[in-house]
DNA sequence: ACATCGTTTCAATAGTTCTCGAAACATCGA
DNA sequence: TCGATGTTTCGAGAACTATTGAAACGATGT
């Protein structure tokens, strides 16, 4: 199943900061080294993490000169989302849209009010 | 990081399919036996799994007789979107809208028009 | 106290994932 | 063509995960 690739994929410490680096470098991208070196991480072992990264759809890549350049893929996560939303919602309509209001006030920068 | 231990205890088809199970029958909860029994699993097996989503906080338990109930625990899941949102948006707040607004199609039963 | 039922814990095995040195590959500039 | 640079592939070891038979545990009814 999709979701779960994608959630074996990010649910690794490397990977899960790979993948927020390249969406908060959107949409411009990062190069292979530069991703290595902002982890602190051998360009090996960053390879073999970018492989899984793009094998779960999480990341697209093109060669720029010496260079190959990879980006985040949005519909990705957003896929993943509504996955498990609908995952808790089977069944219980009602509670998605109190799942969507939190969201809302996670994301609207300064939130109303607590609880 | 509370994100990855919940994903990773999502990312197996037993536990996502579990914890499907569990969040269709909120609020009342399955006991671990009928839980093992919807999915052809053995009760160890299955104790193991139950387990891994007990650490994850996806799931609580309580003994009722012989059997021990379990029940989802939504709060989890919504932490989980409100993280992955959040991760794909830091930096870049256009984008989450735009989640949002996608998230309403898949939910909002009849979708008014595909992309 | 006993047998029974539902569940968990233990211990072992098979399989998977993570990591990294070394080697190979592709592109570029000279 | 050569050397340098950026990246991936190969191979191997260590660490983790999944699965299961057997044994233990806890609650119940008699």
């Amino acid at each position: 199943m999709q979701a779960i690739q994608i959630m074996s994929a990010l649910a690794q410490q490397t990977r899960l900061q790979v993948f927020a680096e390249l969406a908060r470098a959107a949409p411009d991208g990062l190069s292979a080294g530069a991703i290595a070196e902002r982890t602190s991480t051998p360009a090996n072992t960053m390879s073999a993490h970018l492989a899984i990264l793009s094998r779960a759809g999480l990341v697209t890549s093109t060669r720029s000169g010496r260079s190959i350049v990879y980006k985040a893929v949005e519909e990705a996560v957003r896929g993943l989302v509504a996955f498990l939303v609908n995952e808790c919602c089977d069944g219980n309509p009602e509670h998605c849209q109190d799942i969507i209001e939190n969201l809302r006030l996670d994301l609207g920068s300064p939130k109303p009010e607590a609880t």
